[in-house]
DNA sequence: CCTCCTGTTGCAAATGATATTCAGTTAGAC
DNA sequence: GTCTAACTGAATATCATTTGCAACAGGAGG
């Protein structure tokens, strides 16, 4: 399994970096895995506290989000109003997302040209990437679906 | 001086949606124009504080802003860490940032292929897109220059 | 020009995400 | 096992932004 191989790799990394091997952070690891594909912190420390046996505590939560994002297992990929949603990217390919601002989902695409252009306009500029970000903020079938629904129901069926 | 068109027309948005005209609004308007294409707002504040005669507090520049961003005037650019960049827009066409995590240096490009994207990908999915935003963050020529300054300083000259 | 109602302002306090401090606890090198 | 540096949890601090509220000012109608 996959996860296994993440995990021992982050613990190479943490060796690497002088920092220790403990129990919290790599269960913090599957629980963040167990999430689902985006996760907010506050949301993910509620979670965890809900569980049968909290594993850590709302700055562990944070410490290790930030070394996994050092990592690099863990992306910020969207920026909302004070909003920060991660995602858990573990070898993911690169992608970009839609946001409904109506419901909050989030449908994840990819288009090679983007990247093609961020190296072109790089270039241009003599700029050095290190990462980016692509936020497509707009509505969703749903959502839109719900919204005909609604305009009948007030017209009056 | 299209400011001032600028101005007739907020004037107009005011109007419509039950809001009051006042000398503050459109004296922030002008420190914003004045300021530079990119601001934070903390630092307008304080920039504005500093004037010799203050026009407006914190929380008045903060609602002003939100109305400006409604009006379509400004735009929530860049988020990075817990700052918000914005951009006084003012009619300049849709365009994206490069920006550089060293000295903070902002980029603009524009890349038309971008938005055609963008119309093909919400195609797809159905979606209707509102706004978008692409950030790249990576490291610019000046700085780039300035590390290989450092390094030759290092090794010793 | 006066009056009244509603939106606006400034301040202080609240909020919410995230960072930090510190004292007690552990990992892991020797 | 011993020792030290890194880690943890709880409380506290910070920083951007929002909100409650009392005083104030547009601007519509007279």
């Amino acid at each position: 399994m996959q996860l296994e191989e993440l995990k021992q790799k982050f613990e190479k990394f943490l060796r690497q970096n002088g920092h220790k091997i403990t129990k919290g952070r790599f269960e913090i690891i599957d629980k963040i895995a167990s999430y689902g594909p985006h996760f907010e912190i506050e949301e993910l420390v509620r979670w965890i506290a809900n569980q049968d046996r909290s594993i850590a505590s709302r700055s562990t939560v944070y410490r290790t989000v930030r070394l996994l994002q050092e990592f690099g297992a863990v992306r910020e990929v969207i920026k909302l109003g004070n909003r920060t949603i991660y995602e858990f990217t573990a070898g993911k390919p690169h992608h970009e997302h839609l946001i409904c601002v109506e419901c909050g989902k989030i449908i994840e695409f990819y288009k090679e040209e983007i990247e093609e252009f961020q190296d072109k306009v790089c270039e241009e500029h003599n700029f050095t990437p290190l990462n980016h970000r692509l936020e497509i903020f707009g509505i969703c079938s749903d959502c839109k679906a719900k919204k005909y629904e609604n305009r009948r129901l007030e017209v009056g069926a």
